[in-house]
DNA sequence: TTCTGGTGAATGACGGTTCATTCAACTATC
DNA sequence: GATAGTTGAATGAACCGTCATTCACCAGAA
């Protein structure tokens, strides 16, 4: 028997997409629910079914999206057993996972700021989730004396995850680009390697 | 005489510090025009007497805000004439910067990404000339011979500019500081120096 | 016939903006 | 100095367009 609720699913899947680029077009505030069932095809009642509300919508998809990518990073760092070959496979890692979900990385980039003030109840798992690849891969190599012990992890991964972010949001809002991905992943990733070695 | 005139300036003044408040607790689309005013103690019409319309507000402050900190940001530099010292210094007067002027920095962290988004149309200069004061430091260290050659000032840049921005949204979104200001400034700006000093 | 998922027009709240009106400050006239 | 006339900054109630959300209705399946 196939599940006859797999229509369902499928409208579910559809909206999600739809939001993803009509919230990367217009961003959250200015994209109109009308405007998402349009590009998801379907009636404007019909996201009612499968969502709470506009806000629903925004943290369904947060959820859904961040967990694909934890997964593609996860399996990125799986590859490499030294910290160091982690770490830069988690900065190339992370800017094609961007580069190639250009329109959820816009997201990313403006929602998810406004997500941890406005949806205060909110507290976005997946992302410290996200964070915190770095901070352990950190703490693997220091085990490891591979980096520094006076590095302070917690301060490391937001340092990192802050320049590739920022990195990211670059190639996302400008039209040229001047750097490779691979370019810019390998000079990010040598800067704090060389901070972070040991000596 | 004295001029009489000069409520109007005063009002100027008092809707801006106001609007930063305001829109700095709810975020900019979140934000009443009449909250607003009444911060300001001026009636809902008086606004438009000083502003466009609900955009030009936040506008204007970016580019008076912003203002103030880039001179501040110029002369905490100048002091120093080691360009390792100048990227010390400005990690530290970025951070203490935003944590003196946290509500500014809320919507600098949020409101900036979207400025860039659907204000398409404004192109925030300011943003840029202080972006651009990190790059001239690390030009003007690649010339006197102390940072190494291969660094891409372009990349190198929002990397650092990143990693201090990621590092004060922590600032003001977090409650429970783990770490100082100074102790942060240092370990970031390590991490950047000790990777971009030459051999 | 009943039940389900789907529809999209209708609704109503919300909030940015307007504008008729007020009034304090200033000027001209005596 | 007193009075009348003028100005324009300031006001805030009301207007009006814009959506998020609802719900009466529909079509197909069982």
């Amino acid at each position: 028997m196939k599940r006859k609720n797999k229509k369902s699913t499928d409208k579910h899947r559809r909206i999600i997409a739809a939001a993803v680029k009509v919230f990367a077009k217009n961003g959250f505030y200015n994209s109109k629910v009308s405007e998402i069932a349009r590009a998801a095809n379907v009636a404007d009642g019909t996201i009612y079914l499968y969502f709470q509300n506009k806000d629903d919508i925004l943290i369904t998809l947060f959820e859904e999206e961040m967990q694909r990518i934890l997964d593609a990073m996860r399996a990125a760092i799986a590859e490499h057993d030294d910290p160091a070959e982690k770490l830069k496979a988690f900065a190339k890692a992370h800017l094609s996972l961007l580069q190639s979900n250009a329109e959820l990385a816009e997201i990313i980039q403006v929602e998810l700021r406004q997500s941890s003030k406005f949806m205060k109840e909110y507290h976005n798992e997946k992302f410290y989730e996200y964070l915190n690849l770095i901070s352990s891969i950190i703490r693997e190599g220091q085990e490891k004396g591979v980096f520094r012990k006076d590095i302070e992890p917690g301060i490391a991964k937001r340092a990192i995850w802050g320049a590739l972010d920022e990195m990211s949001r670059y190639w996302v809002l400008s039209s040229t680009r001047k750097y490779s991905i691979a370019t810019a992943a390998d000079e990010i990733s040598s800067y704090f390697l060389r901070g972070m070695l040991a000596a």
